[in-house]
DNA sequence: GTGAAAGCGCTAACAC
DNA sequence: GTGTTAGCGCTTTCAC
C-alpha cells in the first residue's frame, strides 16, 4: 500500500504538483533537466499515481469491458474462444495502462441483459468489446448501446453495423483452396456445411476463388452438401470417393465434417494425406486431437480482440481493411503434396 | 454515463448528501421515512455511486485479483480450469459490488514476478487469488505478500502455510472407492499415479480408506503403478486383466491412465461398464470425449474460487474445514453395478 | 438523527 | 516553463 502521492514527489524534486502531474503524464512544457528531477523522485520514492484518484480527476474510467456468452464451463470447446480474446484484449489494455472487466452473460438467463446494464452503469467502462455470438444478437446490442458505451464488435455476422472487427471467412476459404491447389492438387473437393449457417456461403465462394486464383476449373461433382455434422462429413467422403474421377484433396466447410471424412477414409482404406488431403475450419480443439490431426483454418482470435482493444483505447476508428484480421492456415497431418502418378 | 451525483440525490430527497451516503451505505441512524424518501429519490434518479470517488474516500480499491498461469491459449485443457476459477471468483465479487481483474503470469517468462508486482502495484487489489500451480511457487508467493496484499492460495499442496482453499484428495479417492463399492464391486483395484505427484500418495490412502470403510480387503495384488501417462494406464490394465482372480472395477489415479484402462480394455474384448467398470480421476475434457465417457472425481473449481473470494472480500479466516471443499464425483458410462454370477 | 466542512490524490484552467 | 486554485464525488469527523 504506497502512501506515496504527488505531493512527496512534488516536495522532493521541489516542483509543485502540477509539475510532477506533467512529468507522470508526458505532458509538454517541462524543463528537461527538471523533468529529470521529477522522474528521479519518482524513482526513489517509487511512486504510484493513484487510479481513484486520476478516474475522479479526468472522468474517466481506464477500463474496458469484455462481455462473452457464459461458457458452460465444463465444456472446453468455448473455453478456448474464450481465453484467447481475453489474452489479446489484456495485452491491448495493460500496454496502455487500461484495465480489463470480464463480464460473462447467459442469454438463456431473462436478467442477462439486466446484468450487462447494472454492470456498465457500475464500472462505466470506457468501450465494451461484444463477442460473438452475442455480437449477432440485436437485443444485447441495443442494452450496450443504450447505455452510452463505445461498442466493438467481435465477428457480428450478417448485420455488420457500426464498429467490429472479424475475419473475412471467404478470403481465408480462398487461400486454404490455394495452398491445396499448391500443394500439386488439381482435384479439389469442398464439402459445405449447413444452409442456415452465415459463414457457409461465404466458405464456398472463398472455395471457387481460390480454384480461379490456381487456374482450376470448377467440377459441380466435387461440391456436396453436410449439414456441418460429423455424420454428414462421412457421408459426404462416401460419395466423394465413388466418383469415377474421385478428389485427391477435401476441404470442408468445418472441422466436425473434415473429421468425419477422416473417419470415412479409413474405412475406405484411404490413407490420409497421402492418398488424400483433408483440410477444415474453425481449429477446433478436436483437429489436434484426431489422427492424423487436422490441417484446418484459425481465427486469429488474439489479434482481433487485441484490435478491438486499440480501436476502444486509442479511439481509432480505422478503415474496413483495418479490421478485418486475415485467418491463420494452420498446417497439421492431414494434407501433403499430391503424390505423383505411376 | 449516468451525471448524477449524490448532490443531485440530497437534493431531490431535501436532505444532505450524508444522509444519502448513510442510506446508500446501509448505515445506521437515519429514520425510516427519511430514508425511504432517499431510496426513492436514488430510484427516479437512476443513481449510481461512483466508483472513483468512493476508492478516493475510503482509501479501498474493490477489486480482487486472480492471479493464474497463462494458459498457451490454443490447448484446451486448461482453459477449462482457468474459466471455472474465474466464474467462482466472478460471483463471489459481483455479490457484493467488487469487480475482478485478471492476470495471466508465464512463470516461464523472467518478467513475470515483475509484472505480478506492477499489477500490484497499479491497480491496489484488496486480494490476490493464486491458483495452482502458481500457488506453489515460493518466488510468486514471496512477491504478492511482499506487496502487502492479502493472498489466498489455491490448492498449495505441501506448504500449505497462510490462507489456502483446497479439496481434500483422499476424502474424493476415498468417496469414489466407496461409490464403486456401493455398486457391488468387491475386488476394485488402483492404479498409482506418478510418484513424484504430492497428490498420488493422498489418492492411495484415500482409496485405502475407502476400501476399509467398505469393509473389503486390501489385496496388494490389486494395486499396480503407472506414470501418469496414458500408456501406463494401459499396461497397468494388461497386468490386471491377466490375474487369475482379475478385478471387476479399476480406479485410476487420473483420467488418463484411465482412458488407457479403456483401450485395453477394449482390446482384449472386455466390456466396459459391464465386465469391468472403470474410474478416473480430475474430469479433464478427455473423460467425456471418449467412450464410454469416464466417471470420475472432479475439482469444484467454482466452489473453490468461490470461497476465496469471500475470504478476501467479507474479510474471514474460516476454520480448516471451511476451506477445504469436497470433490465431486462425476457417475457417467463407464461404472455400472458388478453384474451378478451365472 | 442530521448536516457542514474538510479532505482523499489527482487533473484542469488559468495565472504568472 | 511553472505554480495556484478549484474542483471531481464521495466518506469522515464532529458539531448540533
Amino acid at each position: 500500500m504506497s502512501k506515496i502521492t504527488i505531493t512527496d514527489v512534488a516536495r522532493r524534486a521541489n516542483v509543485s504538483i502540477k509539475t510532477v502531474s506533467r512529468v507522470v503524464n508526458g505532458e509538454p512544457n517541462v524543463r528537461d533537466g527538471t523533468r529529470e528531477r521529477v522522474q528521479q523522485a519518482i524513482l526513489d520514492l517509487d511512486y504510484r499515481p493513484n487510479p481513484s484518484a486520476r478516474s475522479l480527476a479526468t472522468q474517466r474510467s481506464y477500463l474496458v469491458a469484455l462481455i462473452y456468452d457464459d461458457p458452460d464451463a465444463y465444456e472446453a470447446p468455448s473455453c478456448g474462444y474464450v481465453v484467447n480474446l481475453q489474452q489479446g484484449l489484456l495485452s491491448a489494455c495493460n500496454a496502455r495502462g487500461f484495465d480489463l472487466l470480464i463480464h460473462p452473460a447467459n442469454y438463456r438467463d431473462s436478467k442477462a441483459l439486466e446484468n450487462i446494464a447494472k454492470m456498465i452503469a457500475h464500472a462505466r467502462p470506457e468501450g465494451v468489446v461484444l463477442a460473438a455470438p452475442l455480437s449477432n444478437m440485436p437485443d444485447v446490442v441495443a442494452t450496450i448501446e443504450d447505455s452510452g458505451t463505445r461498442l466493438i464488435r467481435l465477428s457480428p455476422g450478417a448485420c455488420a453495423t457500426g464498429q467490429f472487427v472479424e475475419t473475412d471467412d471467404a478470403e481465408a476459404a480462398q487461400a486454404m483452396t490455394s495452398y491445396l491447389a499448391s500443394l500439386g492438387h488439381r482435384r479439389i473437393a469442398f464439402v459445405r456445411g449447413h444452409a442456415k449457417h452465415s459463414a457457409v456461403q461465404l466458405r464456398l465462394s472463398g472455395y471457387k476463388a481460390g480454384l480461379r486464383a490456381s487456374g482450376l476449373n470448377l467440377d459441380p461433382a466435387l461440391i456436396v452438401d453436410g449439414d456441418n455434422s460429423i455424420a454428414s462429413g462421412e457421408d459426404a467422403a462416401a460419395q466423394l470417393l465413388a466418383l469415377e474421377q474421385p478428389p485427391t484433396a477435401v476441404f470442408a466447410a468445418n472441422d466436425d465434417m473434415a473429421a468425419g471424412i477422416l473417419r470415412t477414409a479409413s474405412r475406405f482404406g484411404v490413407n490420409v494425406p497421402d492418398q488424400l488431403s483433408v483440410a477444415g475450419f474453425d481449429d477446433i480443439s478436436l483437429a489436434q486431437q484426431i489422427y492424423p490431426a487436422l490441417t484446418t483454418v484459425r481465427q486469429p482470435l488474439r489479434a482481433i480482440a487485441y484490435r478491438a482493444g486499440e480501436m476502444i483505447i486509442d479511439d481509432v476508428q480505422g478503415t474496413h481493411e483495418d479490421n478485418v484480421i486475415p485467418a491463420e492456415i494452420v498446417v497439421r497431418e492431414s494434407t501433403a503434396p499430391l503424390a505423383r502418378k505411376h
